[in-house]
DNA sequence: CACTTGACCTGTCCGC
DNA sequence: TGCGGACAGGTCAAGT
């Protein structure tokens, strides 16, 4: 499910909660949830909350580190226990988004912290894990991942150089399945894949080769854009996605073509097309993308 | 070697 | 209503 801008938005909710918090204890409901060893989380205060592609990170004073993935189905809940009820909000203002009970039969593990907080990690298809990392190896393991991440789309080190050299690694390669590689650019799934594509009026069939350097610009700016228009709305809300205070996200209300099959586009009223690439659901508008 | 398919899991939706 | 199959935001291994 969530993609960087899903990440992006926990990030940023959680960031102003958990900062200066003790980890009081971690209940592990599902063991291959988590990997490694939560006795050298116990105890130690929370310093620092980041995101490195779609990977979430929490440091300690301890020079440990929590490390969350959540593939397709995670989720990252805040809950703040006040007196009898428990709350999801700050304000306590009830929303229609939060009506799950917690824990509830997705809930893998359960972090209390300090202020009578927690942390839940939910994730109904247990693809995703909780990983227990030495702060300092971080880079070196790959953020828990097999393959090395490559630049960070929103950063300096997201320049067009680097987006080309990364591409033209996979020059026979159909260019949604080049963006999908975490290799090439850290953060992009299927989502913004597809609108990224839409954005750059490309055809996500066409190899990598078959690009001018004009579009390989339109396509690095694309990427950008679609991603911050995410973060702008909260990220997308298909099932799963729901923020660290269980609201959903409304990205896909302004999305051009994912998850719009037989609708108009949005710029030229032919209708939108579901195709399959590489395996993954792809949505285009066969008139403005080519 | 480059590229594709299936596995990992649980749940939902759709056609018959 | 039940059953089987396809499909779902990601990553990785195995197969071609």
């Amino acid at each position: 499910m969530p993609e960087l801008p899903e990440v992006e938005t926990i990030r940023i909710g959680l960031s102003q909660k958990v900062i200066n918090q003790q980890v009081l204890s971690i209940n592990i409901l599902n063991s291959k949830s988590f990997i490694g060893d939560p006795s050298k989380i116990l105890s130690h205060t929370i310093t620092n909350i980041w995101r490195r592609g779609k990977v979430l990170g929490l440091d300690l004073e301890n020079g440990q580190s929590l490390i969350f993935h959540l593939k397709m189905s995670g989720q990252i809940i805040f809950e703040k226990k006040q007196k009898n009820k428990r709350s999801r909000f700050s304000g306590g203002h009830p929303t229609k988004d939060m009506q799950q009970e917690l824990p509830n039969k997705s809930t893998r593990v359960i972090f209390t912290l300090s202020q009578d907080s927690r942390i839940y990690f939910n994730d109904q298809r247990k693809f995703g894990w909780v990983k227990q990392l030495k702060t300092s190896t971080l880079k070196k393991m790959n953020y828990g991942l097999k393959i090395k991440l490559g630049p960070e789309p929103l950063s300096r080190d997201f320049s067009l150089k680097i987006f080309k050299q990364n591409l033209l690694k996979h020059k026979n390669q159909s260019i949604k399945v080049t963006i999908l590689d975490q290799s090439v650019v850290a953060g992009v799934g299927n989502i913004y894949a597809s609108e990224a594509c839409f954005i750059a009026k490309i055809d996500p069939l066409k190899k990598v080769n078959q690009l001018t350097d004009k579009k390989i610009d339109k396509l690095h700016q694309a990427i950008i854009l679609a991603l911050n228009t995410g973060i702008k709305y909260g990220g997308s809300s298909i099932t799963h996605f729901f923020d660290d205070e269980g609201k959903k996200g409304y990205f896909l209300e302004y999305a051009y073509v994912f998850n719009r099959q037989h609708k108009p586009c949005k710029n030229c009223h032919n209708l939108i097309t579901k195709i399959k690439v590489g395996g993954r659901g792809t949505y285009l508008c066969y008139n403005c993308q080519k």
